[in-house]
DNA sequence: GTCTATAGTCCGATAGAC
DNA sequence: GTCTATCGGACTATAGAC
C-alpha cells in the first residue's frame, strides 16, 4: 500500500473514531485495525496521537474555512463592501451544513467532530484555535462589527461567542436531536436545521443592548 | 473517617477533574488519591467510574433544576400565568451563574462540568438526559410556546434546541474567552455575562419565522 | 514504508484481610 | 468501611527486522 493512501485511511478513519469518542476515548489499536494499516504507522507518519489528530482537523478545516472567507468576500460585494448578517451566517454555516452529506447521504461525523472540539482540554483546544480558527475568528467579527455599526464592539464579539457556542453545541448534539424530533414527526434535514440555526442568530444579533441595571 | 464525608469528598474531586478532562479523560487513581481516600472506595461506595459521575450530576443538578422550576413559576405569576421570555431564560440561568461562584470566588467547575456533559458518548448523554433533564426541558419548551403563542411549535423546539446548545457550549469554554477578553480589557464579570447570553437567546426567540424559501 | 514484538505505563475493578 | 495487593487488560510509543 502506498504512503499516501495508508495516511489517508488513517484520516478518514481517525474522523469515525473522534466523532465518536472525542480524544481521550479513541484507541490508535482500533483506528489502525478498522484503517487497515500497522499500529506502527501513526507514529510513522504522524508523530504521535496528538498529530493525528490534529493533521485530522488541519486537513478537512482549512478547506472549509476557505470556503467561508471567499463567501464572505461575496456576501461583501453583494453589499457594496458591508455584507449583511445573513450573507455572513451563511458564509460561516453553509460550509459545514455541505460538509454533512457524503455522496447525498446524511452522514453526521464531520458534524460531531467540529462540536465535539469545543470539549477537549483546554491546552489541546488552544492549538487547535490558533492553527485553525484565530485568524477566521478575527475576520468574522470584523464583518459582524461593519453590519451592526451601532453595536459596541464588546457585545459584537460576546454575541460571536454565544454564536459559535451554539453552532458546535448544536452540531455535536444533532443526530440525537434530530432522532427525537423525527420521533415526534418533525422535519429534520440538514438544510432546514442550518436555515433555522441561521435565523436564530441573526435574530439574537440583532436585538437591542439594553441599558445598564 | 464516615461513610459520608468519604462520599463527599469524592463528588467533589470527581467535578474538579471531570470539569478539567471529562469521563474518559479522568482517572480513579487521580480522584481518589487528591480526594485523600481509598481507590476501591469508588467500587464500595459508587459500584463503577459511571455510577460515580452519575452520582456527582444527580446531586449538584437536582437542587439546581428545582431551583429553576420555582423561579420559573414566579415568573409565571408575575405575568398572570405567562412568563415572559425574559422571565424564562433567567429562571433557565441564574440558578447556574449562582453556582459560578464559591464563597464569592469565581469557580469555573461547575460551569465546564455542566458544559462538558454535551461531548460524552451518545449512551451516557442519553441516560443523563433522561435521568436530570428530561422532565426540565418540557416544562420549559411548554413555557417559551405559551410566551410566544405565535410561533409553530416545531420552531420553539428547535430554538430551545439552539439556545442550550449556546449555553452549554458557551459554559464549557467560558474560562478561556473570559481570559481573552480580559486581554483586551473587556468586562468579563459573570453576572453581565449571563446577562448578555439572556438578551442574546431572547432576542433569537423573538425573531420571524421567515416564509418557505 | 511496513511489519512484529514488546517495553513501559496506566487503567477499572475486585478479592480478602482487618 | 477501609485497606493492600493484584488481576486482567487496555493504552501509546518504539526498537529493530525486512
Amino acid at each position: 500500500m502506498n504512503a499516501t493512501e495508508t495516511r489517508q485511511r488513517m484520516l478518514q478513519e481517525a474522523e469515525k473514531l473522534y466523532s465518536e469518542h472525542g480524544f481521550d476515548g479513541m484507541s490508535l489499536r482500533t483506528l489502525t485495525s478498522d484503517a487497515g494499516v500497522n499500529l506502527a504507522s501513526v507514529n510513522y507518519h504522524f508523530g504521535s496521537k496528538k498529530e493525528l489528530v490534529m493533521a485530522m482537523f488541519q486537513e478537512r478545516i482549512m478547506p472549509m474555512n476557505e470556503e467561508r472567507l471567499e463567501r464572505l468576500n461575496k456576501a461583501r460585494e453583494a453589499g457594496n463592501g458591508v455584507a449583511s448578517l445573513e450573507g455572513i451566517f451563511d458564509a460561516l454555516l453553509i460550509p459545514v451544513a455541505e460538509r454533512a452529506q457524503v455522496n447525498g447521504v446524511l452522514d453526521m461525523h464531520f458534524l460531531k467532530m467540529v462540536g465535539r472540539a469545543i470539549s477537549e482540554s483546554d491546552d489541546f483546544w488552544h492549538e487547535l484555535f490558533i492553527r485553525n480558527f484565530q485568524e477566521l475568528s478575527k475576520t468574522f467579527v470584523e464583518a459582524l462589527a461593519e453590519a451592526l455599526p451601532d453595536l459596541p464592539r464588546e457585545d459584537v464579539e460576546w454575541r460571536f461567542h454565544f454564536a459559535v457556542s451554539s453552532m458546535l453545541g448544536t452540531l455535536v448534539k444533532h443526530g440525537q436531536f434530530a432522532r427525537r424530533m423525527q420521533g415526534l414527526g418533525r422535519s429534520t434535514d440538514i438544510e432546514s436545521m442550518f436555515r433555522r440555526l441561521r435565523d436564530f442568530l441573526c435574530a439574537g444579533f440583532r436585538g437591542q443592548v439594553e441599558a445598564m441595571r
